[in-house]
RNA sequence: GCCGAGGUCGCAUAGUCUGGUAUUGCGCAGGAUUGCUAAUCCUGUUCCUUUGGAAGCGUGGGUUCAAAUCCCACUCUCGGCGCCA
């Protein structure tokens, strides 16, 4: 959410900001605020001139009772008022849900570097990292490979959950489980806290941390409650701090995620849809980041760095794009996505890093401080990225590994979590 | 799940029975005073179209000219009991 006051001060340059995302309807939408705002203060100076009238009238009214005196007229005159004040009063409710809707759904001001584009194509690679592994044959897909392993089982997932649902067997299962822990102990070490979340989150959290139209096509509801299975660990952790004051001395706050993330997926069929790339539930350590405004593009490049490190440690070749206006999305000011190397040749994402300045903050109410007792300061700034989403990370190795046997190689730096094993060998059928 | 107590502005606190300007202290900001500091005093500390208004007492309804206060529902926290991997 953009702060309403700073539009109203400066509704130019706000403009000037969205307009660079080149979206027509969102600067209509922009302009309608405007034009609903001041009707809004409007009817909100009509309602609180009413409410003036009554209550200057109650206050006679209880005069009048304390000096005996008669007060039934003056109460028969007020009730005009607050028959026309009721009806005022309506109307303001009406307009401050459709003012706080507009509002939701104006996305963040983009940071000024932030290279313009339509759509995921146009997102500017920044670096490519690591060599494409030669193979002396045609290397297979994961999918593939994994099933001729026995490793997986989407058939048995398939008919007692449905589509996108997998069981992962044996070396697999322990490969996902490194993966976290390889990531856990990197982050931990440097001083990230380690957290697991509730995998559950209510609608009002939820409503603070991402943008209304995930509701529908990304979350699952739980009957009965008022619950949502979370899709990433980001935002159970970016709202653990919702309603709060923190002190700036304790800042910059960074944690270390660990969850199952559960997404629907809705309208994202036939894209690259086979194996582990888009599953409804998957394993992700994630990095986040509650930080004072001044310092978050500088903590933006720590987060980027940490991923990457593991990247490099993984030994896995990858490329690292600035996202573009058009791939933006509603919450962040600054994106960069992490892409891998896949055995096709294609650069894939497995991680996203977003720098969503106090856009979250305002929206989930959380301020800071300078210290204890000093005033409130204004909102923090939040970011998060992923550290290892396993099952794309999984991908990556399984195609980046594989050997002609069939078989696959666990990177030197995954041996010792996976029981001091060198390789993956086809599994018994079970 | 059951019983009990509670939720008041950044923090603490009074008011709730018996409806009538939300009290007081602390913190913070600005000003006055003062060799400096401290103390003291004044104003402010949410929103608005600011010589003035309005709102705000966990959330949402209701009753009323008027609700922190009365009624209903929900929610969270704490304590006790029950169930439980």
């Amino acid at each position: 959410m953009l702060d309403l006051k700073n539009i109203r001060k400066n509704p130019k340059e706000v403009r000037k900001n969205l307009a660079r995302r080149k979206d027509k309807v969102l600067l209509e939408r922009f302009d309608n605020l405007l034009k609903k705002d001041e009707q809004h203060r409007k009817i909100l100076w009509k309602v609180e001139h009413l409410r003036h009238k009554r209550n200057e009238k109650s206050l006679l009214i209880n005069k009048l009772k304390k000096e005996k005196k008669n007060f039934k007229k003056a109460i028969s005159e007020v009730q005009k008022t607050v028959k026309n004040l009721e009806k005022e009063e309506l109307k303001l409710e009406k307009s401050d849900k459709e003012m706080n809707i507009l509002l939701m759904r104006i996305p963040n001001l983009i940071d000024e570097c932030v290279p313009y584009g339509e759509g995921d194509k146009d997102n500017v690679e920044i670096r490519k990292v690591g060599q494409k592994p030669k193979f002396s044959f045609k290397p297979k897909n994961h999918f593939e490979l994994l099933e001729n392993l026995n490793l997986i089982d989407s058939e048995r997932a398939n008919k007692v959950s449905g589509h996108g649902f997998f069981y992962l067997k044996g070396d697999l299962a322990l490969l996902d489980f490194s993966l976290q822990k390889f990531a856990i102990d990197f982050l931990s070490e440097k001083g990230y806290i380690i957290v697991e979340p509730p995998l559950m989150l209510r609608k009002k959290p939820y409503e603070g941390v991402t943008d209304l139209d995930d509701f529908e096509n990304v979350m699952y509801k739980i009957e009965d409650d008022d619950l949502y299975l979370i899709a990433t660990s980001e935002h159970p952790m970016a709202s653990y701090y919702m309603d709060e004051i923190l002190n700036a001395k304790e800042l910059p706050i960074k944690f270390c995620g660990i969850s199952s993330c559960f997404r629907r997926e809705v309208g994202s069929h036939g894209k690259y849809t086979k194996g582990l790339f888009r599953m409804h539930q998957f394993n992700k350590i994630e990095q986040f980041i509650f930080c004072k405004p001044e310092d978050s593009l500088k903590l933006h490049e720590e987060l980027q760095n940490n991923c990457e490190q593991l990247y490099k440690k993984l030994r896995i070749p990858y490329r690292v794009v600035d996202v573009c206006t058009g791939d933006l999305g509603i919450i962040a000011a600054k994106k960069y996505d992490t892409e891998m190397l896949m055995a096709d040749g294609k650069y894939r994402e497995v991680g996203s890093n977003s720098n969503c300045t106090d856009y979250q903050a305002r929206r989930l109410n959380i301020r800071y401080r300078e210290g204890e007792g000093k005033p409130i300061k204004g909102f923090v700034h939040t970011l998060n990225n992923t550290a290892i989403a396993t099952s794309r990370t999984i991908i990556a190795i399984i195609e980046n590994y594989q050997n002609k046997d069939g078989s696959i190689t666990i990177p030197k730096v995954l041996q010792p979590y996976m029981n001091g094993k060198k390789k993956i060998l086809k599994q018994k059928v079970i």
